[in-house]
DNA sequence: CATGAATGAGCATTCATTCAT
DNA sequence: CATGAATGAATGCTCATTCAT
């Protein structure tokens, strides 16, 4: 989870503010919502768990927060990768292979804001869904450009493609194909046919 | 969710246990497995928080249970649609039809067999996976059985479809496509070309 | 614990309470009274704990039945050993080495007697101590025919054998001294004298 | 029990968990560890019992403290009286009185020594074993510096010094012979030969 | 800013006991 | 006589949160 941590020549107060996200966000990750205790955030901050309120007012607060950080951090990356392509095909495929990083290796940020359900977070579940939803506008804005087939459905297209990708989560081991060959192979379903000529009946 | 206490002229005893794991179905599915307490089951079912233990003897046990009764109900809706029907294309769209119609309408118990992660249940963890897997088996056979070009990979083709199927549970609304529109749009896409003819480099 | 489970010809009812009783000795004695459960008992008994309360309305009184059980075996143990011998010191040696030997070895109701406190089961203590203490009479009598200096003090003398009798219990081990050795010991340092002549100030 | 809260000058948070200790050391000492629970402890104190929690992580953990302050206290009262004498007849009469008065009058805690086994705490009874090996090392060296006839043994007169000394707390009134006397008639079966001359066969 | 200490509700689980069948 | 099922109180412990210092 190369991305943690980063924060070191900020204020103390951002640093200890910046170690108990971290450390939420390992944790969240690990664990889920309520699996995680504000005392176990504590132990791993080596803070005294009385004193994350001043940082953070509730345990909700500290998971929209840790939310926002991931989606900032995968829409940065995938925006970056994105960039760089033109084709419109490899421009998906680009923030495929970008997402499925973040996803699958890089942050544990990235990795909540799959993991968690908004639900899980009663009080801050719509806030939660507005965070993912307009990170997934971009994959709506990508698929848009594609061309396609008329009469293609490109809302379940985009339903399709994403579902997988984050359900890769599920199965994803460290010593298998690496995101890049996921995403790659994934897309590859979409761009070529399977079957042959005749459409289903 | 239709299916849920079915159960009538059993004897008394096993109705009670069937409230119970009712109960226990419809709070995993909605609120997950650490959010459900044993009381808040117990009070579904009219019955004293004491008195479930009488026949289950923890809460991983009881979700084993809700667990293994999912995949039964979804196993045995998936292969009978999957029995009427020969051609192999057919014979997986059928099975992504009745995976989806259990996951997202029908029952409770097959909801929580996605919605609930294994490691949820420390203890009981390596069964559930055991329980997936063999579930999932339906699905590696069915591809087994598709005429695809050479060199396609079967493995994830299977990842693909039943990522897609399964996430679908995150977004999916009472008030939209219903899951046989959802399942037939999304297997159209491995089928059909989205692309023209070449292939990407 | 030789002694246990020895009815075998009795009618049914009698060999399921006495299986009942053997198995209540063996835990009171292992984990003392409130360590030791109903269901524990009927576990080891092959029997439903509602059952039990067929043979025995509570626990306290199983353990009283235990207790009398146990005072009953142990003093026959001992009136046996003392009656075969005539001399006086060698009757009070005789019932010192038959009460270790059941007390370390012989018998789970024997050690229940000295390991569980009467006040462990508050509505039956004042029957547990009566109990106890008719057994112990038998040294007070056996203390009496002694024939002893004058002044000798023969309440403190019995407390004394006895504590050191009974607290063996807490440091005995069965790869160690043999009750019989251990009890000829102690009552050597009665015997026979520690100190040069002057007695001390 | 005139040692119990003693501390008042200490700073508010030792004297809660100090008071904590006189609870639990009182309580464990009248009804065993079993039969005392968490609540009844905190409600002697005022406290709520999820707050006991701060203070010591689980009752185990309060039982080998006041296990721990039991010894302490023991150990300097016994110290602190065979200082005081050179003899070493008198040295060890001088332990057990001092040990027999905390046993029976003083201290909660040294009462707790005695009264509650080892085992009654699984996880902590390795702990306790040593606790009190360390503390009875103090007779064995005392017994060792007795000049007594050659193939006495050592060990065993310890343990039965000791034994009938803990015993005691079994039979013991207040409005009886006190703790001095006790120990000192003990002493003098010992010291003073009880039977003629010859030894027993 | 942070700590130490507490709160009070809640947790999963176990208990001795009861009783209809 | 015995069982299966339930009761209701209690158990040890954890939780998110608060707040005086």
């Amino acid at each position: 989870m190369p991305d943690e941590t980063a924060a070191q020549a900020l204020p103390r107060r951002d640093n200890r503010r910046q170690k108990l996200l971290d450390a939420a966000a390992g944790l969240f990750r690990r664990h889920g919502f309520h699996a995680t205790s504000m005392r176990d955030i504590a132990r791993h901050t080596g803070m005294l768990h009385g004193s994350m309120y001043y940082h953070f007012p509730s345990k909700e607060e500290l998971l929209v927060t840790v939310y926002e950080e991931g989606i900032k951090r995968i829409a940065a990356h995938v925006d970056g990768a994105v960039e760089r392509e033109s084709d419109p095909w490899r421009r998906l495929e680009a923030a495929s292979v970008a997402h499925l990083e973040m996803l699958l290796d890089h942050s544990d940020y990235a990795q909540v804001v799959i993991r968690i359900l908004p639900g899980d977070a009663e009080n801050a579940a719509s806030r939660l869904i507005a965070l993912r939803d307009g990170y997934e506008d971009r994959f709506r804005r990508l698929i848009d450009d594609l061309d396609l087939p008329p009469g293609a459905d490109r809302q379940f297209l985009r339903l399709f493609l994403i579902g997988a990708l984050n359900w890769s989560q599920t199965w994803y081991r460290r010593d298998g194909a690496p995101p890049r060959v996921i995403a790659r192979r994934f897309l590859d379903f979409l761009r070529r046919p399977l079957q042959g000529e005749e459409p289903p009946a």
